[in-house]
RNA sequence: GGGGGGAUGCCCGAGCGGUUAAAGGGGGCGGACUGUAAAUCCGCUGGCUUAGCCUACGUUGGUUCAAAUCCAACUCCCCCCA
């Protein structure tokens, strides 16, 4: 029997998304007793997420999904200034067009996770920007600034972590957290939301927020985290071959989104389908407890529900079944990702070198020289010999397409048109 | 306000007049082994029309046959004293 009563902390507890909460007991009790609005602040940094924030997402959902209301908060005020917690120099500021355009692109994710509108549990998404531009800076400080102490604020993690290593913290960053701290009183008094939840570098942050909804309004809220996430050997986790793991399909396709979590570490295996999944709890614990290469199975289930729970599916069946042509049968699947070249261009020979770079599998000629060198460029399954070699109108399969392979997981169809 | 130190490739970091596209490490990519895993071992890791050329060591100028290396100014960062 689990140790709370509410559903949503039994699930949460139960899939190991929790890591610290201010009070478990009274988020317990009004959990079980009522609709909770609970919130999570998100950066507006790029046109997408990437899956470091999917498990703050899935957060969301467990609570929709267990009666609650979940808000998401869209950092469009806090990113305008500009997070200084990156170490070199200042990092470019973003234009509020850059931002704006930043947050449709973001929001396309949470369309797919969370069901907005406006009923009760409806998911609501807001911007810190509504709030904070309106802030003057003397009322600020004389009604809120004072319910900070410089010497408590110290003494978090943050803080005291960049002071110990005698790195610089700058007066900006200082005021980040405070309004990261209002965030939740404004979110309080509008939205009667209870609930803040975040990473566990959120943790001051939060607990932040919490105290001054106390001193200011008397409120009584509750922060709960996540761990971080890495995987078994150390690795922060979402990045990969080619950079992030975008959320957003314009920017990594489903295809390789669903290759992402199939390649996931044997001993995370597990973790992972728990968190990023919604199959019933005794599925996971057989599929986990799979052993060598049976595991695989398991790591396939994983992509393909998680991928489903992002792309829809459709889109996630098709990759399911591109990989296992490809890679089982060693066959070519219409559905592998594709780029489009000019059938002019293959009629005149298209360079092999240039063909890698239209691809994307290479960044640059000499990238693409280098692979063929090293034995890892091929060209429908044979390895490329000569660099200055080209693809003509002979080298298309039956189903008219050139498949290009950088290494034994990444494939492109070139398809002319 | 005074004094001192620093800025090098994706990141960390050596180099301190020519032999430097720049040691070493990390990361990344490829190969071998496997199970599209991990670990391990090997190779690669600025661009190009590649026996050559171009661009690069904070920015701009200068000294020199020759500068990442010397000089000057500027920008930014760090430390110590006030």
């Amino acid at each position: 029997m689990s140790k709370y009563q509410s559903e949503f902390l039994k699930i949460m507890d139960e899939r190991g998304y929790i890591q610290q909460c201010t009070d478990f007991e009274q988020l317990d009790e009004r959990a079980s007793k009522g609709i909770v609005t609970g919130y999570i602040g998100f950066d507006c940094t790029a046109t997408s997420l990437h899956v470091g924030s999917l498990i703050q997402i899935m957060m969301l959902r467990k609570l929709q999904q267990t009666g609650h209301k979940p808000l998401v908060l869209m950092g469009g005020g806090t990113t305008r200034i500009g997070d200084p917690s990156g170490k070199d120099e200042a990092r470019q500021m973003l234009t509020d067009e850059k931002i704006d355009e930043n947050l449709v692109g973001i929001r396309k994710v949470f369309e797919k996770l969370l069901t907005f509108g406006d009923g009760p549990t409806d998911a609501v998404m807001v911007n810190n920007r509504d709030w904070l531009d309106e802030i003057n800076y003397i009322e600020f400080l004389r009604d809120y600034g004072r319910h900070f102490s410089i010497n408590r604020m110290l003494s978090f993690d943050s803080v005291k972590l960049r002071l110990d290593r005698e790195q610089t913290l700058s007066f900006l960053e200082f005021n980040y957290m405070i309004l990261q701290a209002y965030d939740f009183l404004e979110l309080n008094r509008t939205h009667n939301c209870t609930l803040q939840m975040g990473g566990s570098d959120q943790w001051g942050n939060i607990v932040n927020g919490i105290e001054l909804s106390r001193r200011v309004d008397g409120a009584n809220v509750t922060g709960l985290t996540t761990a971080l996430l890495t995987t078994s050997s150390g690795a922060k986790m979402g990045k990969t071959a080619g950079g992030a793991v975008w959320l957003n399909e314009d920017l990594l396709s489903s295809y390789n989104y669903w290759q992402f979590w199939r390649n996931t570490e044997d001993a995370d295996v597990g973790r992972f389908l728990r968190l990023f999944t919604e199959l019933p709890l005794d599925e996971i614990t057989r599929l986990e407890a799979l052993e060598g290469a049976e595991l695989n199975d398991a790591k396939k289930i994983l992509a393909t529900e998680a991928t489903t729970l992002v792309h829809g599916k459709e889109a996630a069946e098709k990759a399911a079944e591109a990989a296992r042509v490809a890679f089982e049968q060693g066959a070519i699947s219409a559905d592998l990702p594709t780029v489009e070249i000019e059938q002019s261009a293959l009629d005149a020979g298209l360079g092999v070198l240039t063909a890698f770079v239209q691809s994307g599998l290479c960044a640059s000629n000499g990238d693409a020289r280098r692979q063929i060198k090293g034995g890892g460029a091929k060209v429908n399954d044979k390895a490329v010999q000569d660099e200055r070699g080209s693809l003509g109108v002979s080298d298309l399969t039956e189903d008219g397409v050139i498949k290009l392979s950088l290494g034994k997981k990444k494939h492109v169809l070139l398809k002319p048109v």
